[in-house]
DNA sequence: TGTACATCAGTGAACGCGCGTTCACTGATGTAC
DNA sequence: TGTACATCAGTGAACGCGCGTTCACTGATGTAC
C-alpha cells in the first residue's frame, strides 16, 4: 500500500535537521497540524500522534518544541487569525469607497471561513485555547472585532447616526451573524443554501447596518 | 468520597427493571445521557461508558437498547427537538399579534440555546448524526425552519412585501444570525455580550426583516 | 592536527487511560404441562 | 400443585485501539584544548 494513503511515515525520508535549525521542526509541526486541520472538514480534532506521523517523526519529537498539546494548537490558531487578517486585509486593499470595503471584508471573513473550516471551527468554536480566549488585551479575535467596528465606522460619517447604531453593537452583530452563516454552512452542507455566499453577506451587512452604498 | 461526586455507580441502588419493563432503562440511559450533556456548557461529548456508569449499569447493558452509541445520540437529540418546539410554541402560546409572536419565539430560541448548550450544540454542530441531517422528509431541524419562515409570513400580510422579503429567505437569514449570537455566547462565555439576550435577539429579528410592529 | 567532550536533534519502549464493542454468562421470573 | 423450561434484564471479563506523556537513550556534529 502506498504509503502516503496509509498515513504511514516514509521511512528514511527525513533526515535530522542541521544543527542550530532545530527550529525548523517547530515549523513543519505546525504547518502540518495546519494542514490536517484544513483538511478535517467535519471533523474530530488532530491529534498530537497523527502530526507526528505526518512530518514523520516519533511523537516524543513533539516535545522538543511545544510543552502540551495545546501549545500547539496554539500556534495552529495564531497562525489561522494572522492568515484571515491577510486574507480580509489583501481584499480590501486599494478600495477606498468605505461601505464597499466594509462588504468586501466582510465577503472575506466568511470566504475565509468556508475555505479554511477547519481552522475557523478552531479559532471561533469551542476548542480555541483559553490562552487565546478573550482576555484584555492579546486575544487576536478581539482585534478582529474592533477592526469590523473601526471599518463600520468609517461608513457612518455620510449618514445621520443615531445612537442605535453604535459601531461596537453594530460589529457584534454584524460578526455573530456572519459567523451563524458560515458556521451553518460548515456543519449542514446538507442543506440547501442559497449559491451565493457573497450575496448573503451583503444582504446581512446591509441589513444589520442599515448601510446602502 | 460521596459516590455521587466521584461518578462512582451507587453499588446495589439500582435493581433491575421487572420483566416486561426493559425498556425502562432505554428511558433512564436517554434521560442520563441529556443531563450529562447538559451539564457539558464548555466540553467535549460524553461517553457510553460515562452513560452506563451514571445509570449504575454495566456498559455493556446499553447495547440491550442502542444498537451503537450513535443511536443513543440520536435518541437525545430527538429529544433536545422535541423540547425546543415545546419551549417555542409555550412562549407565543396565545400571542395573537403576529409580529410579536415572531419575536417571542425567536427570543425562545436564543434562551433554549443558553439554557442548554450541550443540547444545543449537539443539535445545531458538527456532532449531529447522520440520521438527523438534513435530508428530504423528517430532519426536525428543517421542520423547526419551515415553522419559523411560516411566523414570518404571518407578519407579512399587513405591509407591502417585496421580492426582497421571500419569507423562506428571511428565515434563513434569521436562523443564521440567531445561530450565531447563541453559538458565540456558548462558545465564548468570556466575551462582553451585551446584558440582555432577548434586546439582541430582537434587534437582529427586526433589522433583518424590516418588520415593526 | 588530534582528540575528548559538550551539545544538539531526535528516538524507542513503555505507561496508564478511557474508549466502543464482543462474547459467553447469570440469575430471577413467568408459563406450559 | 409441582416442576421443567423459556424468556428476560442485565453482568463481567476481555479485546484492540489511539491517545498524551515519561524516561532514559543514541548518534551525529561542532568546539576547546
Amino acid at each position: 500500500m502506498d504509503p502516503a494513503v496509509t498515513g504511514t511515515p516514509q521511512r528514511g525520508v527525513r533526515r535530522p535537521n542541521r544543527r542550530g535549525e532545530g527550529g525548523r521542526l517547530r515549523e513543519e509541526l505546525i504547518e502540518a497540524a495546519s494542514s490536517m486541520i484544513a483538511d478535517t472538514g467535519h471533523g474530530q480534532p488532530v491529534s498530537l500522534n497523527a502530526v507526528a506521523r505526518k512530518v514523520g517523526v516519533a511523537a516524543t519529537s513533539v516535545y522538543l518544541h511545544f510543552a502540551t498539546v495545546e501549545q500547539l494548537k496554539v500556534a495552529v490558531a495564531r497562525r489561522g487569525f494572522a492568515q484571515l487578517n491577510e486574507y480580509r486585509d489583501a481584499a480590501s486593499h486599494g478600495i477606498t469607497d468605505p461601505v464597499q470595503a466594509l462588504l468586501v471584508r466582510c465577503r472575506a471573513y466568511c470566504r475565509f471561513a468556508l475555505d479554511h473550516p477547519g481552522h475557523y471551527r478552531l479559532m471561533f468554536g469551542a476548542g480555541l485555547p483559553a490562552e487565546l480566549a478573550y482576555t484584555a488585551e492579546h486575544a487576536p479575535g478581539r482585534d478582529a472585532l474592533q477592526s469590523l467596528a473601526a471599518s463600520i465606522q468609517r461608513c457612518q460619517p455620510n449618514r445621520a447616526s443615531s445612537r442605535q447604531d453604535d459601531p461596537q453593537r453594530l460589529a457584534m452583530l454584524v460578526w455573530a451573524s456572519l459567523h451563524g452563516v458560515v458556521s451553518l454552512r460548515i456543519d449542514r452542507p446538507q442543506f440547501p443554501w442559497p449559491a451565493s455566499l457573497d450575496e448573503t453577506a451583503d444582504d446581512i451587512v446591509r441589513r444589520l447596518t442599515g448601510l446602502r452604498s
